[in-house]
DNA sequence: ACAAAAGTGTTTTATATACACCCATGT
DNA sequence: ACATGGGTGTATATAAAACACTTTTGT
């Protein structure tokens, strides 16, 4: 051993991360089912291991990559989860990551420890495996601060052109109460991050504007 | 090994901590000299390795306890840094959490590779060992979003009773711009989140008003 | 014609900013 | 008396919230 190298109880490090896609108006997260024990046939969090040549960001996004196809643009590290009995199998320090992906592009496919994924809705998102209940539940706080803060930070679950009404129903989710339409439009068009397109979307209505994201 | 045991590389795991006390009207940050290779001689951030009965914000009490010899009131977990040339040593993961303490509270004592500990300017605070001038930069940003968030987050600086110029010094130093004294005392007194007392602090001056924390 | 969702302005309220002088004490 | 920091109010600007009807398309 080099006179230089740690001595120190070495825990496993993974990170969970909380997937969430906007689908008609909801959000929702990506769970897998577990293959493996413990908590075999539970649905959970995707994740998976810190591997030796990549940070835990790039961990992050690995995994999301993984689970569902697609490249995250921004993920968030939000929190981590590290008590000592909170793995059965031994200690597993676990940093939480949360991550939006655009709907339209997700291709899921099973990971390596999971028998199935899906996209579950956040209230039938309960009875998680592990910690996985209070990792989501801190996500969620968490998204909503960030989203009052800057509703921009939506635009990843956003298609490239997107409607001012799906925008706000994607706002709408994620702080959890309803807004005023008038107002939202005032507010994203005074902002300066939306770019207003010349293309409509049709529908059985009237065509609605579709909106590019702008800035970062 | 137990049928249900992880089998992964495992970095070893720290907290950094970025500890903050408030003197004289300035943040001051809490450095310690390394006593050790690499880096030995130079001023690095306070921190340690997990230990196995603890999670993550419990080692990063610890350490601050250990330094200080306060219990800090809140701790942060604002970042991770593990990038896997961080450390020469090898792969060591770095949780990265923010403490406030009082500064009236602290005795300083070395920890078991810190030869030395002092309080240091944030101007001054600069040329750290590992990557800890990236650490300290991600504290201080956000540390001023707590703060524009919620005054209140500065409380832990302050002494049980206070006068309103301090908790201004304070928020100014977080924020990094002057502000004006009449709008902050309002939005103090307005706050519901500071109870006048009936007790004033003495000076080459007319008495300042005293006051206490209240909420959470 | 009807259903469905898009689009549009004004008023009110709350919050943030700018700004200058007198007050109470210690020395 | 002087120096030092404590303490106070108003006016303006900006941002947030409340609120209802008309428009355009598809069927």
């Amino acid at each position: 051993m080099s006179a230089y190298v740690y001595d120190h109880p070495r825990p496993a490090v993974a990170t969970d991360i909380v997937i969430l896609c906007l689908d008609a108006g909801d959000l929702r997260v990506l769970l897998v089912r577990r293959g493996a024990e413990p908590f075999r046939g539970d649905w959970a969090l995707p994740g998976g291991f810190l591997q030796e040549s990549e940070d835990l960001d790039a961990c992050a996004r690995r995994e999301t990559r993984e689970e569902t196809g697609v490249r995250p643009g921004r993920i968030l590290q939000f929190a981590n989860f590290s008590q000592p009995g909170r793995d059965p199998r031994g200690r597993v320090i676990s940093v939480a990551y949360l991550a939006l992906v655009r709907a339209g592009d997700v291709r899921l496919k099973a990971g390596s420890d999971a028998a199935e994924a899906e996209w579950r809705g956040l209230a039938e998102a309960r009875g998680l495996a592990f910690d996985h209940d209070a990792i989501l539940a801190a996500a969620l706080v968490r998204l909503s601060a960030e989203v009052r803060a800057d509703p921009a930070f939506l635009f990843p679950l956003m298609p490239p052109a997107f409607t001012l009404a799906r925008l706000q129903a994607g706002y709408e989710a994620a702080l959890g109460r309803p807004v005023d339409k008038r107002n939202f439009r005032k507010l994203m068009e005074d902002s300066g991050r939306v770019q207003a397109l010349e293309a409509f979307e049709r529908g059985p209505h009237r065509p609605a504007r579709l909106y590019a994201p702008l800035g970062d």
